[in-house]
DNA sequence: GGCGGCAATTGACCCGGATCAAGGCACGCC
DNA sequence: GGCGTGCCTTGATCCGGGTCAATTGCCGCC
């Protein structure tokens, strides 16, 4: 949980906000950056984003950024931190739908019920770029760039929710489930191998469809194997070609 | 490649083309009828919806509409017919992903990658609207009502998607998966109690996670219960009441 | 330092659903 | 008619992973 600015920098959130730029050209990691870039940064409708966006945080562990129920009116993209996605049924169940890493988008599927279908939780500290949708809908008519990115954002989030539904063994499970972080850490710039696990083993476990217990049983069997290395939430991968070769089944099909 | 009017125009597809309208109002059960509604049929922008979309048909049981790594052009609205989207992995195993009924859209997911990740395959002789995407982004970028319907059905899409994700059982699957057939039916006029299963035993399961030999004892099962009555593939909710408790978990959450 | 609480690990046992196998039924084809 | 071919159903067996339970380690707090 450190910047990777030097620390001395930021005295009162004494470190997260990852990789941000200037107020012209907004965050490296930005889940929009792509859009920008596509339009051309000096546009004069990109003027826009600058005020439809605005900078919320930071959420300490445990903290909603939203609850289900609350009516929709905008989309968070995390600058800093992880967030998990749920919903509770009645019985009190838990259901984690998916982990967000800095850069990524949550409220997308809110867009339909108008109001948001989930809770969504930090796991750490964690900031947000919050857009509000109905500024971003009228800009995304004016700027083709813009509509397009989100219809990619929507499309591209439709098949990773397809991902998990098949049935697959543990090992598979997990084996894909990490490098699937590993990938979405190298997409922004951190290390592919080495990272902190922000989730508890009972939330990989529910995400992933199985018992907390099992998902620790096959990180130390993986560990046995010299797979992997873990310690607590540190990991690190040891053969991510054995573990692409477990996980293959899952992770394209 | 067939027209819509009155079957008895229409030697040799014999049957089933739904619930149509005419050239201004389009098809009373398509998908982007409350598009139109909101925008109003009379706008002149409109008219270039008829211009984008295109009729295509017939196609029979098995045939493909799109195939995996197919590019990425249009979008396609089932006018009749049942459609399964289904990914083969590299032992050729089958993962069904979604059921298609007539007034509801394939293809949304192949927006991100350009290519189709899925293919889409007609379960019985089936006919759709096929909407050009370029066509259609352009049209959404001056057709406000049109960009937040394609938004709305994406996100909508993203919705469904995470249902199956729960781990539950036989029962509360079946149970929910006939109740969702059965709710679709009916939000495009069908019955909501008495409708063909358009899918065998084996597509059901596997779009389930459950054995074929499963999903046969569970719905044997509901029917000695009275829950239903099922033969072939007719099929009546007699107690949708007790379906719905046994499903709730996976119906809401 | 000692205590309490939570997360993680590990072991023992059990069950739901997969798998294997055997038939039944409806169809089209020769 | 006889036969093959899917599709469906039903029975018997097995196993992966869930559940229950005990233990350990870690960390914050009094």
């Amino acid at each position: 949980m450190q910047s990777k600015y030097p620390a001395g920098r930021l005295p009162d959130p004494p470190s997260p906000i990852a990789d941000d730029g200037d107020e012209t050209h907004f965050c490296g990691t930005c889940a929009f950056s792509s859009a920008c870039i596509a339009a051309g940064y000096h546009k004069p409708e990109l003027a826009a984003l600058q005020c439809l966006v605005e900078h919320v945080g930071p959420f300490r562990a445990g903290e909603h950024i939203f609850r289900t129920g609350d009516p929709f009116r905008a989309i968070f993209a995390v600058r800093s931190g992880t967030v998990k996605t749920r919903m509770v049924d009645k019985e009190g169940r838990e259901q984690v739908l998916g982990f967000y890493l800095p850069g990524e988008v949550i409220g997308l599927n809110a867009i339909y019920p108008e109001h948001f279908p989930c809770d969504a939780v930090a796991l750490d500290t964690t900031f947000f770029c919050r857009f509000s949708f109905p500024a971003m809908s009228a800009l995304a008519s004016r700027v083709p760039a813009v509509q397009q990115h989100l219809f990619r954002m929507l499309s591209k989030e439709l098949g990773t929710a397809s991902l998990l539904a098949g049935d697959h063994s543990a090992d598979e499970r997990v084996a894909a489930f990490l490098l699937d972080l590993a990938s979405r850490y190298a997409a922004r710039g951190f290390s592919a191998t080495r990272f902190h696990l922000s989730m508890s083993r009972g939330d990989i476990a529910n995400y992933l469809r199985l018992a907390a217990e099992t998902v620790s049983r096959v990180l130390s069997r993986f560990r046995a194997q010299k797979l992997i290395s873990i310690e607590g939430r540190e990991l690190e991968l040891l053969n991510p070609g054995r573990l692409r070769e477990i996980g293959q089944t899952l992770l394209r099909e």
